[in-house]
DNA sequence: ATTTATAACTTGTATATACAAGTTATAAAT
DNA sequence: ATTTATAACTTGTATATACAAGTTATAAAT
C-alpha cells in the first residue's frame, strides 16, 4: 500500500483527544485542557485547536463553556442505528449469541432489489451473510446483510459473529459509515421468520430495511431486518 | 421582552443562508456563492464565513467540495425522529391531516407511567392530548402526547393541528429539544386502535415510546405512537 | 479538431493576533 | 470574618493573511 500523506495536524489533535477520552484519561465531567494549553503542545495555534474541538462538540465527546473550559461528556450513541433492549436488566455479552446462518458470499444484485443501485454497485455485485441473534438464548433478530463488494478482499474469510461487522470494516478495510436511511414496518411473520424466530406464523414482528453509506464511493452496507419483540425492543438514543 | 444583544456575524449568516436555502433561492445540487464571495457581501473575512459554513455541514443543509464549491444538499431529518412516508410518491403537504381528538388538557401523571419521572416532574403535572394523522384520508398514526407542565402559560388554547407543536414549543416558550430515546415494538392493533386506524383487530402495528429533552430542565416531551404500515412506513434519515 | 498547458477560480489547512465576555481564585478593603 | 474589587484564567468572535490542493474554463500548441 502506498504510504497516505500525513494527517493535518487538527486531524491528529481530533484523533489523539477522542483516543484519551475513550481510554478513559478523561472522564465525564472532567476538563480537557485549555485551547492555549493545547497550542503549547502541539506547538500550533488556537483556530487550529478550535477546530478540533469543533468536530469533538459534534459528535458529543465534549460540551464547552464560556470562561470555563471543554467539559468531556458522554459521546452520542451511534448514527441512529437501533439496538435492542431488553425490558427488564441490561443485556451483558455473554446473554447475546450470534448464529451466522448463510457465511459470507459473493453474489449478483437481484433484479428488484429495494433500493436503487449505480452502475458501479450493479458491476461490482454484492457480498451477503445473514445472522440470527439470540438474546438469553432466546432468537430475536434475523438479518440480512449486502455489501457492495468493492476494495474488500479475503472479506468471505473473516469471522463476523458477536457485533464486529462494523469493527472488521473499519480495521481491515478502513470503511466509516458516514450516514444511512432506515423504513420500518410491522409485519405479520411469514412462514420460514416465524420458524427461525420460534414465533407462531403471523404475529407481528418489525421489519426494517436500511442502507448506510460508507466513506468510500458506491460501497454501500444494506440490511434487511426481522425483529422479534414479544421480549424485547428496539432502541434509540439521539 | 428587552432587546436580546446583537446577533455575531457568523449567525447572521447562518440565519440568513438557511432562510435562503428554506425558501427555494437555492436548490438541492445548487451552488452557495462562494467563500470570497460571501466575504464582500457580508464586509467580512474567510474564517467567519467559514464558521457559518461549518454549521450548514453539521444541519446536512449543505457539502463542501474542494475545488468546486458549497453544494445545496436535502438537509437531515430532525434528531433521529421517524417521520411517515408513502411508497410511491413523496408526501405532499395537502395530503396531510391532523385530527385533534382530545384536546390538550392538564393531567396527572399516571401511578405506573411508563417513564421513570423526576420529583419536579410528578409535581409540575402535564399537559396531554391526543392526535389522529391521515394521509390521503387514510389514518396512519394516533399519537398521544404528554407535556411536564412547566412554564407553558396558556398552553391549552394552542392550535396544534398541522405539524406545529415544536413550532409551537420553540416559537411561544423558546422550548428546543436536545435529545431523547425511542423504543420499537410490533404489537396487534387492540379494539381501539385498529378501530381508530381502520384496521382488522389483530393487525400489525408499530409501537413507539418516545421521550424528547429539551433545553429546560425537567421539562420532557412523551408520546406514545400506534402506526398503520400497511400502505406507509416510518421513515428515517440520520 | 484534438490534446495539452495554464490561469483563475474553488475549498482546505494554518499562522498570528486582538478584544469581548464568562468564571474563578486571590488580594484588598471593610 | 465578610464583602468587594481585581487579576488571571477560560472560551467566543473576528480580522488579516498565506499557501496547498482540487476543479473548470480558456488559450495555446499540435
Amino acid at each position: 500500500m502506498r504510504t497516505s500523506q500525513p494527517l493535518p495536524l487538527y486531524k491528529k489533535l481530533i484523533d489523539d483527544l477522542k483516543k484519551l477520552i475513550d481510554q478513559g484519561a478523561f472522564k465525564k465531567g472532567d476538563l480537557l485542557p485549555s485551547e492555549n494549553e493545547l497550542c503549547k503542545t502541539y506547538n500550533t495555534t488556537r483556530p487550529t485547536v478550535r477546530q478540533a474541538l469543533a468536530e469533538l462538540i459534534n459528535t458529543g465527546y465534549i460540551v464547552r463553556q464560556q470562561g470555563k473550559g471543554s467539559i468531556v461528556a458522554e459521546p452520542k450513541k451511534g448514527l441512529g442505528i437501533l439496538s435492542v433492549s431488553g425490558f427488564t436488566a441490561g443485556i451483558h455479552d455473554k446473554n447475546l449469541k450470534t448464529e451466522i446462518l448463510d457465511k459470507p458470499q459473493k453474489k449478483t444484485w437481484d433484479d428488484n432489489f429495494f433500493y436503487e443501485l449505480s452502475d458501479e454497485e450493479l458491476k461490482a455485485g454484492n457480498i451477503y451473510f445473514s445472522r440470527l441473534r439470540y438474546i438469553n438464548d432466546l432468537p430475536v433478530l434475523f438479518e440480512e446483510t449486502f455489501i457492495t463488494n468493492i476494495q474488500l478482499p479475503r472479506f468471505t474469510t473473516r469471522n463476523l459473529e458477536d457485533r464486529s461487522l462494523f469493527n472488521t470494516l473499519n480495521k481491515y478495510y478502513q470503511v466509516e459509515i458516514k450516514e444511512g436511511e432506515q423504513k420500518i414496518w410491522a409485519i405479520g411473520a411469514d412462514k420460514k421468520i416465524s420458524k427461525l424466530l420460534a414465533l407462531k406464523s403471523g404475529s407481528p414482528i418489525v421489519h426494517m430495511k436500511r442502507k448506510l453509506k460508507t466513506n468510500i464511493r458506491n460501497l454501500n452496507i444494506y440490511s434487511w431486518l426481522y425483529c422479534n419483540t414479544e421480549e424485547y425492543y428496539l432502541h434509540d438514543n439521539f
